[in-house]
RNA sequence: GCCCUCGUAGCCCAAUUGGCAGAGGCAGGCGACUUAAAAUCGCUCGAGUGCGGGUUCGAGUCCCGUCGGGGGCACCA
């Protein structure tokens, strides 16, 4: 196939009929919404018709290296939309208006432009959705769907059709699971620092080059110890792990939709804990290249430092503690071991594996009463602690006041490796299991929560960090000074720094055998498995043993079946000892199969769980570049084109890790579908399937549009639309009928009935006015609050546009061949030069006010003579991205055939944007005093000759004494006096 | 509680990155057109940058503190 480009020489002088007929309210070719309406339409068929935003592929099913020719490329897109059953309101398209804006400026700068938008089309909402209604999740997906797309081609995004792909699509999902396979295939050597296939592990074991998780040679390893060794090192998983079950529900739920009562989001069900086996992804063996990797993406620097903390590396060290009387020593995680010599007691999670065997029978010598729990052993003072605990749901473990800290004693000490005193051990449930060691040396000088904890059970503390002056004695101080009260016979911390001390501590105890410096995360492994219907089926089949077999390429994709029933089976909300079943595991034609892999038909089980709903979006970008593609997820050579290192944005960067040039997506994204995209990326990286290290080379994070919401007395929201205004100022008030109502700034939604549709705005205003005004309205990422009576300012600006190339009575072009005014041709010269590189920057909302300025200055001098055309059509074109149907409109009536989507984008002349004279402000001790008309290349000397020769300064100065000139020449001349 | 981010005319936002606080838009005012109104057009008014300190010849811009809006995380040792 081959991709035809604007060759349409047919096209027609204008699109638009005739409209002399229309009533003579106002002036018969006016820019009205009607007849913008009309325009948009038009010309939303026409770049349809001739495939004007097609972008050719180099190679794979789409092959035209010729149309590719030696253009530059660009790849831009926003992040993957789900397609919600609510529609759009205003601010959703606010993003995509801006990589639209983009990609059609990147286009008229000769650029190939990737440029689409699928859909992630697997989800809950759909299936609840289902649930209720009894619909299949896939009509109402489509449905969906169909209404998204018809909102968006309203707007005149310029995407590529053909590549408008769905996670849904068997074509798409079958790549999804074969990626999984990969992963599963694949084990991460941490020598190499990067995956390699399995078979190599294999390999490896068998010539020792990887130890075997029991330590015994592989030849002498039964096939089950084979299968294991194997196994406990894939990058996909099966693990126990606790999961949040909803029987009313008859679903899992993720710790987001579990609300802060321990009720579900939707319908308000009891969660319970329950232990399942689920499919796991290994993303913590990655947790370092993808903190690392930041530094070599262009991206929101914010978003930057919330992954970073996600991954929560941390550099400490762990350090044991001899137990008395026992053989087992307690390691605990620091960040501070710096601080060891202030370590007067340790603290255990209470589900910590050692407390059993710590526990004495009877409290030793030194107990104090408040540290038993009013118990009379210590094991049962740690029983009926730890049963105290398990009652509490992780939720309210934390939601707790987390001053009132409590534990007990396990009548266990241990002894401090570097002051050799001895410290009684605790178990105490603000220690947790899941992070570090789950046990810690409690530093109560040196960290508020030991701090808590040793007031409340009485236990001393040291200050080994002097605290800055005026610190409150009453309290923990974790801020840098000198270390003291640290040193031992054998070594000395006092006097150093933090970072000396840290590193002289962990010198010694790793010499004395007792610690060593390591790295925590607070990453964890990724839980991959979902008890739904409405998702990717995992390509894994059981055998009759219960082993876990991974579905070669030729049978997928593994297709989701109809069923009769998708909805999850439901029970009491209370019953806790109920177990989930996952919708698929009543497919039973489809869960049981035959199947040949390899070793003859046998019959196998199919995985019942199904993939969450990050996983299309984990690889769908790669996707776009090649949709057509049945042979591989992606074309090696095409995914190269657009996605490599070195290419496009990455031309020339140091370290360049390739990927989309640019990425525009809301902070709600920041890490988990950032994380996950990049953990798959470099999967797939490692494996030698892409060429490039990271997805999204660049990002951008857009703001919201927000919106004001209004309730009654009673607190209930009331339609914002409706609202009156009274007063300015601090004195704004607001009713609502009459009565008064407060104001509140959020988002939009229908709950708060403050919601606007790009529909009305299109319809009352026209999209292009709509485009314009969601772009002036601020800087892409910052928020906004949404004002529908200044979209009229939009609207101006483009019918002064429009009149100044159209009469408006006669509808006849009225443009001249006379040359512009010296002075029209300076602000058309600083109109292209500015408006470039703020298209260039993002910075949408100046371009438009540069824009403006330029039709404005043009409205004004084509109030006799009609403008001239070497004025218009830059204008025209430079206005192009952001109201592109006006300006094609405009283009052919000016007698262009093609689509002017390719056209060049203006350039400036030099020499007309440099003023003849420039403005040089004259200050004295920084106040303005006096200003000089100048030449722009005024040598400095020249410049303070002229200002001290100023009677105004003069003046200024009066008998003072001149005792410095700042001269910055040619604009600023300043005078230091005293 | 911690982290990020933003506070500039009545409102939304600019400001060559430390150098004249105003580019653009909304609202307001005046005028033109109109029997009138709307629409349209022209002109116009308007803040010393949330608050308090500091650095500097010079601060909206940099630093410290503080208050307020928005977002994220949450006993992570």
């Amino acid at each position: 196939m081959t991709t035809q480009r604007e060759s349409d020489a047919h096209a027609t002088c204008s699109l638009v009929k005739d409209r002399s007929t229309m009533t003579d309210e106002q002036p018969a070719h006016r820019y009205t919404p009607a007849l913008a309406n009309e325009i948009e339409r038009s010309w939303q068929d026409h770049w349809e018709e001739h495939r004007t935003f097609e972008a050719p592929n180099p190679a794979g099913p789409w092959a035209d290296p010729q149309a590719v020719g030696d253009r530059p490329k660009f790849m831009v897109q926003d992040m993957f939309p789900y397609p919600s059953g609510d529609g759009l309101h205003v601010g959703h398209p606010l993003p995509f208006i801006a990589t639209d804006v983009y990609a059609r400026y990147q286009r008229m700068t000769g650029k190939n432009v990737l440029y689409t938008q699928g859909f992630d089309a697997f989800g809950l909402p759909a299936e609840q959705y289902a649930v209720k209604t009894g619909q299949h999740p896939r009509k109402t997906t489509e449905d969906n769907i169909v209404n998204f797309t018809r909102q968006v081609r309203m707007l005149g995004l310029s995407h590529d059709p053909r590549r408008k792909i769905q996670t849904i699509d068997p074509g798409f999902y079958k790549w999804t699971q074969w990626i999984f396979t990969k992963i599963y295939n694949a084990w991460y050597d941490d020598r190499a620092g990067k995956a390699r296939p399995i078979e190599e592990l294999t390999a490896a074991y068998e010539s020792g080059d990887v130890p075997t998780p029991n330590g015994r040679p592989w030849s002498e390893q039964t096939d089950d110890e084979r299968c294991e060794a194997i196994d406990s090192r894939r990058l996909a998983y099966k693990k126990e792990v606790p999961v949040n079950w909803a029987p009313g529900l008859g679903t899992v739920v993720a710790n987001e939709e579990v609300t802060n009562e321990g009720l579900t989001e939707r319908g308000d069900m009891p969660v319970f804990q329950r232990s399942l086996s689920q499919w796991m992804m290994r993303i913590t063996a990655y947790a370092d290249r993808l903190a690392d990797d930041l530094d070599r993406v262009d991206w929101t620097e914010s978003i930057k430092v919330m992954q970073r903390n996600w991954i929560g590396r941390s550099h400490g060290a762990s350090i044991e503690f001899a137990v008395d009387d026992a053989h087992d020593r307690i390691e605990v995680f620091t960040t501070r071991p710096d601080t060891i010599f202030g370590a007067t007691f340790m603290v255990l999670a209470p589900e910590h594996p050692l407390v059993d065997s710590l526990a004495p029978a009877a409290w030793p010598d030194g107990t104090q009463p408040s540290w038993t729990g009013g118990a009379d052993t210590p094991r049962e003072a740690v029983s009926a602690y730890r049963l105290a605990t398990s009652r509490k749901s992780e939720l309210e473990r934390q939601t707790e006041d987390a001053k009132a800290k409590s534990g007990v004693f396990t009548g266990a000490f241990a002894t401090n490796p570097v002051s050799g005193e001895r410290v009684p051990v605790f178990i105490a449930d603000y220690v947790l299991m899941g992070y570090g060691t789950g046990a810690v040396m409690a530093v109560p000088a040196e960290d508020p929560r030991d701090w808590d904890f040793a007031k409340k059970y009485d236990l001393p503390h040291v200050r080994t960090v002097q605290p800055a002056e005026g610190h409150d004695e009453d309290t923990a101080y974790t801020g840098h000074g000198p270390m003291i009260n640290s040193s031992n016979d054998r070594v000395s911390l006092d006097g150093k720094d933090t970072e000396d001390a840290k590193q002289t501590v962990i010198d010694f105890l790793e010499s004395e055998g007792v610690g060593r410096g390591t790295v925590t995360y607070k990453l964890r492994d990724w839980l991959f498995s979902r008890q739904r219907y409405w998702g990717e089926p995992f390509p894994i089949v059981y055998d009759e043993d219960g082993v876990a077999h991974a579905l070669p390429e030729s049978m997928l994709p593994v297709e989701l079946p109809d069923v009769a029933d998708y909805s999850p089976k439901t029970y009491e909300p209370d019953d806790a000892a109920s177990n989930p079943e996952s919708p698929l595991s009543r497919a039973t034609e489809w869960v049981d199969v035959e199947l040949d892999l390899g070793d003859g038909p046998k019959k196998y089980r199919r995985e019942t769980d199904t993939m969450p709903n990050w996983a299309g979006s984990c690889w769908y970008e790669l996707r776009y570049t090649d949709p057509a593609n049945s042979d591989r997820f992606v074309d090696p050579e095409v995914e190269q084109y657009w996605m490599g290192p070195g290419r496009g944005a990455g031309e020339g960067v140091a370290g360049d890790p390739g990927g989309v040039d640019l990425y525009v997506g809301g902070p709600e994204h920041a890490v988990l579908h950032l994380l996950y995209a990049r953990f798959w990326h470099k999967v797939l990286f490692d494996l030698g399937e892409v060429s490039s290290e990271e997805p999204f080379r660049r990002l951008f994070i857009h703001g919201y549009v927000q919106a004001y919401a209004f309730r009654d007395g009673r607190g209930q929201p009331v339609p914002a639309a409706e609202v009156v205004e009274h007063g300015e100022g601090k004195d704004l008030t607001f009713t609502w009928n009459g009565a008064p109502v407060s104001r509140e700034y959020g988002k939009m939604g229908k709950s708060l009935k403050n919601v606007v549709t790009p529909d009305e705005m299109s319809a009352e205003y026209g999209a292009d006015t709509f485009r314009v005004f969601e772009m002036s309205m601020g800087p892409l990422d910052i928020s906004r609050p949404w004002e529908t009576r200044a979209v009229v300012g939009s609207q101006r600006f483009l019918q002064r546009l429009w009149r100044n190339v159209i009469d408006e009575e006669t509808g006849e072009l009225r443009v001249s061949d006379e040359a512009p005014s010296q002075e029209l041709g300076r602000a058309l010269a600083k109109a292209i030069d500015g408006v470039g590189k703020d298209y260039e920057s993002l910075q949408f909302n100046t371009a438009i006010a540069k824009l403006i300025e330029l039709n404005n200055a043009l409205t004004k001098a084509s109030a006799e003579a009609p403008a001239p055309r070497s004025v218009v059509e830059p204008l025209v074109l430079m206005t192009a991205p952001v109201a592109p149907h006006i300006a094609e409109e405009l283009w052919s009536r000016l007698g262009h055939e093609s689509s002017l989507s390719h056209e060049d984008f203006p350039v400036a002349d030099e020499s007309m944007l440099v003023d003849e004279t420039v403005t040089c402000v004259v200050q004295v001790q920084g106040k303005v005093r006096d200003r000089l008309e100048v030449s722009p290349d005024i040598s400095d000397a020249d410049l303070e000759a002229l200002a001290r020769a100023s009677e105004k300064i003069a003046a200024a100065v009066g008998d003072k004494q001149i005792r410095k000139v700042i001269v910055r020449a040619p604009k600023l001349v300043n005078l230091v006096v005293g």
